[in-house]
DNA sequence: GCCTAGGTCCCGTAT
DNA sequence: ATACGGGGCCTAGGC
């Protein structure tokens, strides 16, 4: 009786027939269960663009929220895909094959995938409520430069995040020691021309109603070409790196929480 | 004995015992194998960034070329992966908990998975040697430019493909009707502002030696503002769609076959 | 829906 | 090795 309530993380079927598949797999969709299949199928997409993948063994990742992955034996990447938010439909065709359709109506595409064995199904069904933490990314450096502006350069005001202009998006907007304005372009790796091009954009606009515009590229590195391109450019650079932000971030965080700590110990005296 | 000779797709574990595991996934790591590993994980990432993901029950999949995923219940792209080139170690940590840890040495990043439960192991041993063919890329949009220069308009002869410039790339490059330089930007989907900026940049570069240099995008389609945009900087645009393309070069291919096939048949003669 | 820009992007290719 | 640009990129955020 317990074991009727109980929640399985996997259920396995080792080498189903084929024309038993269709029994495991729509149950499993219906309720909003993960699904593996692992056999030798082909794979025919048609979407933005086409694609045909001759018979092979492969995994193929069903997810609830109507997300594929089909994985060769190799490679990082999938071979075919569909991001969240397809239909599915599975049968056994005429010729006795098993089809599994993927369909995105939001962007009319298909995957198609067919087989002719099965070796194993695992109907997944997990629980996983782990938060998820991501650091050192250019957000993290943004928050960093905006939290502590003389990462940038003494008197450094920022002013806005992501100023929308009509040329595209600013990193951080601000105003120098000089009250002169100053275009901040952020990016974590080595710089590339393609980040210059873009800096250089923004920078020309405002130029055009006040000379005096600065344009700036943070990052822990320049690329090849690039030193020269920004001098060009009239644009500068100051070397930072994700790290670098990230524990002056932090040292500002411990900073902040004294003092605020400090503010409750003088109210509670 | 032939069950010994006999290659299996898959073999099963379930709920292997933790300190059992290791006994599993070294010898198929050594062998080369694929793993796919069902259970309740945390990881820790460290490389380029560096994150963090606590307890919850995921899917581990693990590829002989060195690659990783870890997969979630919901979301097409892997919570945390490495790319192809890890080498892994697989033990038993002085607290019981199964640790695999998987290290690229050529980008110094590391993969640190801990299981406190294992629910399943599979250990893929998968034949495929199916071919992958893709349609309508970028690039397929190219080569039918390149066969067919009348899909540009009459009178265009390309003269250079990938043509490299001081500022980057020009997708083709050739003459008009008039003995005009014509440099053409393809792009199989909307055409974003970026792209004719980087057309631009090609463009004025070599206008400064010849002001009659034409620039082109060709594109199914174009972006919001970019029409506007392109009559600023006096280039031009011309619609053209992957589909439209592949069945010009497909079209292409078929009348030199066939006038191949005629030549064969007036040898034979 | 479209547009914009980042990503531990990954990937191939050329230098 | 690094640089560059494409990708069925995907994803998030804004409009």
């Amino acid at each position: 009786m317990n074991s009727l309530t109980e929640r399985s993380p996997v259920s396995v079927w080792n080498f189903p027939k084929l024309e038993k598949c269709p029994e495991i797999l729509k149950p499993a969709i219906s309720r909003r269960l993960a699904l593996l299949i692992i056999g030798d199928c082909s794979v025919v997409y048609s979407g933005r663009a086409s694609s045909t993948l001759d018979w092979g063994e492969r995994l193929v990742l069903v997810k609830s929220d109507g997300s594929v992955v089909v994985h060769r034996r190799e490679g990082y990447e999938p071979v075919n895909w569909q991001p969240p938010g397809c239909i599915f439909d599975t049968s056994i065709q005429p010729d006795g094959l098993l089809r599994i359709r993927a369909i995105r109506p939001s962007s009319r595409e298909s995957l198609d995938i067919r087989f002719r064995g099965v070796f194993l199904i695992v109907e997944l069904n997990l629980i996983d409520r782990g938060g998820f933490l991501l650091y050192a990314s250019e957000e993290d450096m943004k928050r960093a430069i905006v939290a502590c502006p003389s990462l940038i350069e003494d008197g450094f005001r920022p002013t806005m995040e992501e100023k929308r202009q009509p040329s595209g998006f600013i990193d951080v907007f601000g105003l120098d020691r000089n009250g002169n304005p100053l275009i901040v372009e952020i990016k974590k790796g080595p710089v590339r021309r393609e980040a210059v091009f873009q800096l250089a954009r923004y920078v020309s606009k405002m130029r055009e109603g006040n000379p005096e515009v600065r344009g700036m590229v943070i990052a822990p590195s320049l690329g090849k070409g690039t030193m020269k391109l920004l001098e060009t450019l009239k644009l500068e650079f100051r070397q930072l790196s994700p790290k670098t932000c990230l524990e002056a971030l932090q040292k500002e965080r411990r900073t902040r929480e004294s003092a605020l700590s400090h503010r409750f110990d003088a109210s509670s005296d």
